[in-house]
DNA sequence: CTACGCCTTGAATCATAGTTTAAGGTCAAG
DNA sequence: CTTGACCTTAAACTATGATTCAAGGCGTAG
């Protein structure tokens, strides 16, 4: 009997945080003779996804379009794939920027060495020297 | 004269938000005389760099933990290279996540040829079963 | 039948990250 | 000396992503 609760301990999210994805459409479980809501194994799998989703800064309303045409049924998937392929670019320019933000902060890490004589900390130096004019909303649209 | 309409275009950034960092403790630019606001390239950069790290989802109090230290004037830098420490090892956990993200979006999108029969949109099912149980709270402390 | 744990709802509240508004001061150009 | 672009402040407002609260229903154990 997959209710809230049981989905929520294994989802690892809320209760009212699943209730709240539904007020916000991500989710339509169906319910039981009693009202409560009643959830199967997708339900699990989309949540997560969700969980995962979220956690990397990707926004519900994103997670819903990339939810969506899977939830409403067997219908062609042509739109989940083109949202899919520009996730992806997002994604990658993403893990570009993280790499280049590891890479501002491993040099200041191996500064150590060089640093001992402690003068003005090189973080803000090293870190914003590497920046250019990255584009504010990545991820957004 | 580098006032704050003059850093909001150079950063990419609005003025108003800048202001609220300022409130925030993330900055804290020198005053002229008729009391308008005054950065030097230092800002700028500290600027920049937090425009980055925003972008990349890391929390405004974050940021201000890593700017910090350098803020405060020459003073060891200890504290800020164990933050510094702590947050590479959270971005790598994020692009190993990303990258996971990114793997689940990529078989989704090469499921194309397979999938054109278009039976249930295979993204829910092959997304979630590449998720064990991630831990919820990313970046965050 | 009562207690207890789980479920329901809507509404209020919260934190984060800003934006907007109102009322006013500064300053160079014309 | 007014106009316009810029700056100041505090306070109100917004959006997102929830959490908490109040009032109550369900279901099983004792």
């Amino acid at each position: 009997m997959l209710t809230i609760g049981n989905v929520a301990k294994r989802s690892g999210l809320n209760a009212s945080a699943i209730r709240y994805y539904e007020r916000q459409g991500l989710l339509r479980p169906s319910r039981l003779q009693n009202g409560y809501r009643d959830y199967d194994e997708d339900a699990v799998k989309a949540l997560h996804f969700l969980s995962q989703a979220k956690a990397l800064g990707i926004t519900l309303k994103e997670i819903k379009q990339l939810l969506e045409p899977s939830r409403d049924g067997r219908r062609p998937c042509k739109a989940v794939r083109e949202l899919a392929h520009q996730h992806l670019s997002e994604i990658d320019l993403k893990i570009r920027q993280l790499r280049s933000l590891r890479h501002t902060l491993r040099k200041l890490l191996s500064d150590r060495a060089t640093a001992v004589s402690d003068d003005l900390c090189p973080l803000i130096s090293s870190a914003a020297n590497r920046v250019t004019t990255s584009a504010p909303s990545a991820l957004s649209q």
